[in-house]
DNA sequence: ATCCTCCCCTAC
DNA sequence: TAAGGTAGGGGAGGAT
């Protein structure tokens, strides 16, 4: 049975019904139907008990470290900020002293620049516009429409051109802003506003933006707009939006409305105090200011605008065949992408926590002897949404969605879209035109990155003050284990941090309380939006039986056609069927994973930490290619990209994959714009030997095995590139400059090292000044390379190289008939076998093993220097004698054969190998 | 038996 | 116009 308790909002009279999706921030499939319904009233004026209102965090919890800790963080911010500031106005002439702007949009010098200068000089810059603390806005371009809504809540504000601050500067005087002024241009025809205005203008008319009357500024207001009357019901401009939320500011308290669910009502009658808070506590809370927050970063205060962050306004052209940097814009425009590498975002900002919490997952990972878990688990509701319209109380009550376009004919994808709009039918990955068909009136906002980020920190820095134990799922959902915490109610617990989330961010939160993870999730499933959900063990099988097999997390939509396909749709059915007959049909794992979670059974423990395994960047929008410089431009720019990614995770390596999407023969163009479109997907890995995080290694691999697929470019729809087999990078170039170069070269005369060295830098530096002479190659090496890679050094040695392969032919099949070839000893493994697979190491039909002793002997011991387990060894023909090189780590169990042959390759990639 | 590669599926 | 990514996990099948 269920208890719903009230919940509340302020500008909903009506019952509601409370929809109940698998996520709040959806990914391409849609979730499935409501299944619990919770009516929902109204209690606009309802204050809160005083139970709620105090401070949530008891001053002798165990959390006060955390709080304590985040509250020092962000004092220090604030400090090093104003520290900064002063010292540089100190510097500076102050010439802006009493200046504060806004940048608003692309800038020359850049937003950065600008703020730079304002500081340096004495000035003030904020991020987010508020009419209370800003004297000027600073602007490039801005297309007329914008420039319209600009004018419109700016109020009379002066926009001024960067211009105005760097002749400024030149004078060493703060110059009149009125020759700097922005003319907006408005186009007479144009009168409408609209919220698309908000999105990518294309045509941006800067030659307007000059010299204009002073008595335009400040008359565009929306107020004065006689275009208002004829704006359309679905269409809603933004200074509508602007002058609503100002009506609100200083009179009612702003609402939210809230539900708990308990999927046991009697079983918490002893905690009526409890449900009494939750009854009531989130019906409403102050805002007087409600369109003031404090920020976590610097103290200052923000008041943010709805306003195009994450559609900024670009006219540059957007796929790979016209835009040169399409790889970087398109990442900064993917929310997919955003989802997708929030965690790496995240594991960097709560270093400090996760570091503090690292030992917490051994600790649970023994379940047999651990007490009952308690766990939580919150996430933020329809939160792309959320996020943006927070701040604009009369859109909560309207359907809602984000979208990179608002094109009623478009293929831009719904990326979120807010309850009353999932009313209509809306979903996340319709189309705009299907979703807007659904819905005609349905508004549109723009993604804005900026206050995703800003708001999932806040989410997670109140989820780290009431638990040490946070596992972060993605920016808007976390699982929190509370065993720990037992001493407090965890409803009660769960209540205060959504009640917290809801007053610091102005979005709201669902919570699910159980005994488990996956019964935590479900929970939260059935208390959104805006509600919680305890489910105590006891009443675990009620919940479960009618529970459609697709709730569960891990069956999606293929596990869930085969299952309907043998008529299993609920849990129950689903628990008919033997743990045996589900290995057998569904494989061991999943048949195990379906046979436990249909019973809410659940063993994973909260993982504070998480390790990375593979780090990669893939393109599936916008890929057309021309010809082979076009793909090869475009697979740089990847690499880059990975390579970056690589080195900001601190991590290198071993096994490289590049995927090829490729337009399946006969497949029309896609339905969406620049879509791929129905493709067939290719994927090819290589393994080597030495970690990488180098772009001239991996463009070089990428290439190789894209050459490999014999593709046409013009088919190509999609690529990514990914590195798995990672290595700690700064191990990993511990182990490889102490150890190989100074430790195996350092025998040698000084003169084969410096040698050394110079030729391993001029050819990072990727010329070809100093390289060997040819007669100094290893043709061994060579003939093992690519056909690519000896082309290319074929072009260093100007064609020379074929004929030198060539005129050693003989010499080297003299030379295989003698040749030996060593083995990777096996941990502990005192003997080196010859295993007669490759030969690798000789020349003159000598063994590394043969000839190094200082390789042969910690070998033979089983013990390696730099306490690694195993050597890679390559050749080096300097004197014709064959040389052991340590160059890292090569896992125990590798392809021997193969590590040997890459090996060879690798050195050289990696310039460590000298000739 | 174990590992590896190439998928596919899933969640967010 | 529009930004269809990222990462983990597991199964099938082949190599050793």
């Amino acid at each position: 049975m269920l208890q719903f308790h009230a919940s509340f909002f302020p500008d909903l009279a009506q019952v509601r019904t409370a929809r109940v999706t698998m996520s709040s921030l959806e990914g391409r499939h849609p979730s499935s139907a409501a299944t619990i319904s919770s009516s929902l009233g109204d209690s606009r004026k309802r204050g809160r008990p005083d139970s709620a209102r105090r401070n949530p965090r008891k001053r002798n919890s165990s959390f006060a470290d955390f709080g304590s800790y985040m509250a020092e963080k962000n004092r220090k911010l604030r400090d090093q900020f104003e520290t900064d500031a002063s010292t540089s106005s100190a510097d500076g002439r102050g010439i802006f002293r009493g200046i504060s702007i806004f940048v608003d949009g692309f800038t020359i010098p850049s937003s950065q620049e600008l703020k730079e200068f304002m500081l340096k000089h004495g000035g003030g810059f904020v991020n987010y516009f508020s009419r209370h603390t800003v004297t000027h806005i600073i602007c490039g371009n801005l297309p007329d429409s914008k420039m319209k809504n600009l004018r419109a809540f700016s109020r009379g504000l002066p926009v001024v051109r960067p211009a105005w601050l760097v002749d400024s500067i030149a004078a060493n005087k703060l110059l009149s802003w009125f020759p700097y002024q922005l003319s907006d241009g408005v186009n007479e025809r144009c009168k409408q506003q609209k919220l698309s205005t908000f999105f990518t203008q294309k045509s941006i008319s800067n030659s307007k933006n000059v010299e204009t009357s002073a008595d335009q500024q400040g008359t565009v207001g929306l107020e004065g707009s006689s275009s208002n009357d004829e704006v359309p019901k679905n269409i809603i401009s933004y200074a509508q939006l602007q002058a609503s939320t100002d009506e609100g500011q200083d009179s009612e308290e702003f609402g939210c409305y809230e539900s708990e669910i308990d999927f046991d009502a009697k079983s918490v009658e002893a905690n009526d105090a409890v449900y009494a808070i939750s009854c009531s506590v989130l019906g409403a809370f102050d805002s007087s200011k409600p369109h003031i927050h404090n920020t976590s970063c610097c103290g200052n205060t923000k008041e943010e605008i709805l306003d195009t962050k994450g559609a900024k306004a670009s006219n540059m052209p957007h796929s790979t065949l016209t835009d040169p940097k399409f790889v970087e814009n398109y990442f900064k425009n993917s929310r997919l992408h955003f989802i997708g590498i929030w965690r790496n975002r995240y594991r960097q900002h709560f270093s400090d926590f996760l570091c503090g919490a690292k030992s917490s997952n051994a600790n649970i990972d023994s379940l047999s002897d651990r007490k009952k878990t308690i766990i939580v688990h919150i996430d933020m509701d329809c939160f792309f949404v959320s996020v943006v319209i927070r701040n604009f109380r009369d859109l909560f009550n309207k359907p809602v969605a984000v979208s990179h376009s608002d094109s009623l004919n478009g293929t831009a994808e719904i990326s979120s879209a807010n309850y009353p709009a999932r009313d209509y039918g809306v979903k996340a990955g319709m189309f705009v035109r299907d979703a807007k068909a659904c819905c005609p009136h349905l508004v549109i906002v723009p993604y804005n990155f900026e206050a995703y980020e800003e708001v999932a920190d806040q989410f997670y820095s109140i989820l780290h003050k009431y638990c040490n134990k946070v596992q972060a799922i993605s920016c808007d959902e976390a699982f929190l284990d509370m065993t720990e915490c037992s001493r407090d109610d965890p409803r009660k617990l769960a209540l205060m941090i959504r009640e917290e989330i809801s007053k610091k961010t102005r979005c709201t939160a669902s919570a699910g309380i159980a005994d488990n993870m996956l019964l935590a999730r479900l929970a939260t499933r059935s208390a959104k939006p805006n509600g919680q959900c305890f489910i105590p063990s006891e009443k675990v099988r009620d919940f479960l039986n009618d529970l459609p097999v697709k709730a569960l997390p891990g069956i999606g939509h293929s596990l869930d056609e085969k299952l309907k396909s043998r008529q299993i749709q609920s849990c129950g059915q689903l628990q008919k069927i033997s743990k045996e007959e589900l290995q057998n049909e569904f494989g061991k794992m999943t048949g195990d994973m379906l046979w436990s979670y249909c019973r809410g059974i659940d063993n994973r423990a909260v993982k504070t930490v998480q390790e990375t395994k593979s780090v990669g960047a893939e393109v599936n929008w916008g890929v057309r290619f021309n010809d082979n410089t076009d793909f090869e431009n475009f697979l740089v720019n990847l690499c880059k990209e990975v390579s970056l990614r690589l080195q900001g995770c601190r991590v290198q390596g071993r096994t490289v994959t590049l995927k090829v999407k490729k337009r399946r023969k006969g497949a029309e163009e896609p339905a969406k714009f620049l879509g791929c479109g129905d493709c067939e997907t290719m994927s090819r890995s290589m393994t080597i030997p030495v970690a990488t995080d180098d772009l001239i290694s991996l463009r070089r691999i990428s290439k190789q095995i894209f050459v490999s697929f014999h593709i046409d470019v013009k088919e190509v729809r999609g690529v990514g590139l990914k590195l798995s087999r990672l290595e700690s990078a700064d191990l990993h170039r511990k182990g490889f400059e102490e150890n190989a170069i100074k430790s195996w070269l350092a025998s040698p005369s000084e003169k084969v090292m410096k040698q050394s060295n110079k030729i391993a830098s001029s050819l990072k530096k990727g010329n070809n000044e100093g390289l060997p002479p040819l007669c100094s190659l290893d043709v061994e090496v060579v003939k093992y390379l690519p056909p690519e890679i000896i082309s290319e050094i074929n072009d260093i040695y100007m064609g020379e190289l074929h004929h030198f392969m060539e005129a050693h032919e003989d010499e080297n099949r003299s030379i295989k008939s003698c040749k030996r070839t060593i083995s990777l000893p096996e941990q502990g493994d005192n003997s080196l076998a010859s295993s007669g697979q490759a030969a690798i190491s000789d020349v003159g039909g000598h063994t590394a093993y043969e000839l190094n002793d200082s390789v042969a002997g910690p070998l033979k011991k089983g013990k390696l220097p730099g306490g690694y387990s195993a050597v890679a060894i390559s050749s080096i023909s300097t004197q014709r004698k064959a040389q052991a090189l340590y160059i890292g780590d090569v896992p125990n169990k590798c392809n021997e054969l193969n590590a040997k042959i890459q090996c060879r390759y690798l050195s050289f990639e990696r310039y460590v190998i000298f000739f």
